[in-house]
DNA sequence: CTTAATATTAGTATCAGGTACTAAATACTA
DNA sequence: TAGTATTTAGTACCTGATACTAATATTAAG
């Protein structure tokens, strides 16, 4: 039959899969040591499998992580503002993913609901920059990866250069989480 | 003179510096095209400049995103985690970097702080996934890059699948976040 | 204007890490 | 033992380079 005795061809091709997978900076030359086969066999087996040679393994996961990287860099704002009145309220929303969340349970982390939180409530501050000072906040019931999550910030009082600003966060209109942020601008001594 | 005109060798190889930083995904023989010159002198400036070819840009970018990628894609958890008693207590440190922090002030982003403390009310449950049902938590005084954070968790109560775990973060002995977590552990019917 | 220095272009050999293809040797299996 | 599947071998070719040599432009200075 076809793999009654699983031929060493399909064990192998499995364990370079798992190989690549793992360690995807590798050529063929280091591959066909590792398993004792001529290069040639290893490159009937990545075609067969369709692997890409090293270089386009390469490319890729470059590709991939610069893109992340850029949205990370710039992920001053997390989740996509689609409303703001400066000092008085904003929404935003974030469509969460898998890579947000905990594989088993699908349970979004919750430093990601903060994070949006905490940028939506700097965003609505018409001020260069802002910090967080003191946060008091509850999380209600768990977000799991592709709920979308929609905030909504409201200043709710300005004293000085402190600003209170509440955020709650909701999905299909039921609240997971609401907090109060008390941010401080400081230009104090900064000239620029 | 040297630059007195500034040839436009100069320029070409300033423009050149410019557009690999923004654009490392360019070949030699897309450059000698945008700058009207021979692929030989692309070569040569490259070669003055000290920028390596095209593949080991490539590289470059995949090895240093692969790292931060991997480190982040087991963040299950955050800092180090040096001394730990399962369901009582636990300790870890985070070496905070730049960029965990905005740019312009080197305040350290709340969110890194958050997901310090809530990894470590995770691992000091003796529960395969727990997850953060309510906090609520004080940020004291901003967090610079550089700073070594130290988070100290109790578990203060359990109750059931429930537990309250108190989480106290310092730096330099001086206490700069503290939160109560609730986590809950789910093994309701997730057999294994 | 001529000459020397500088900048640019041309061309060749070589390399890594492959693809694509053909052909031969080995192993397995019915 | 024939027939098929698997593995090796070998060649030509590809891209995006390096390394090197040599020729040609361009520019500046005397």
């Amino acid at each position: 039959m076809l793999s009654d005795k699983k031929g060493r061809k399909q064990i192998r091709q499995t364990k370079l899969l798992e190989k690549i997978e793992i360690e995807p900076f590798v050529t063929d030359e280091e591959l066909c040591d590792t398993f004792g086969v001529s290069i040639q066999t290893i490159r009937l087996d990545r075609l067969e499998l369709g692997i890409p040679e090293l270089r386009e393994r390469i490319k890729q996961v470059a590709a991939k992580n610069y893109r992340k990287v850029k949205t990370l860099g710039k992920a001053e704002i997390v989740g996509e503002l689609i409303d703001i009145n400066l000092n008085e309220d904003g929404i935003s929303i974030l469509e969460t993913t898998e890579d947000m969340a905990f594989r088993k349970t699908k349970i979004v982390r919750g430093h990601h609901i903060f994070a949006m939180a905490e940028s939506l409530a700097m965003a609505v501050i018409d001020a260069d920059v802002a910090l967080s000072g003191v946060a008091n906040m509850k999380y209600r019931v768990p977000v799991f990866a592709g709920d979308k999550l929609v905030a909504k910030a409201e200043v709710a009082r300005i004293r000085g250069n402190k600003y209170f600003v509440h955020v709650k966060i909701s999905v299909n209109q039921e609240q997971v989480f609401r907090g109060k942020f008390i941010l401080v601008s400081i230009w104090e001594e900064e000239e620029e």
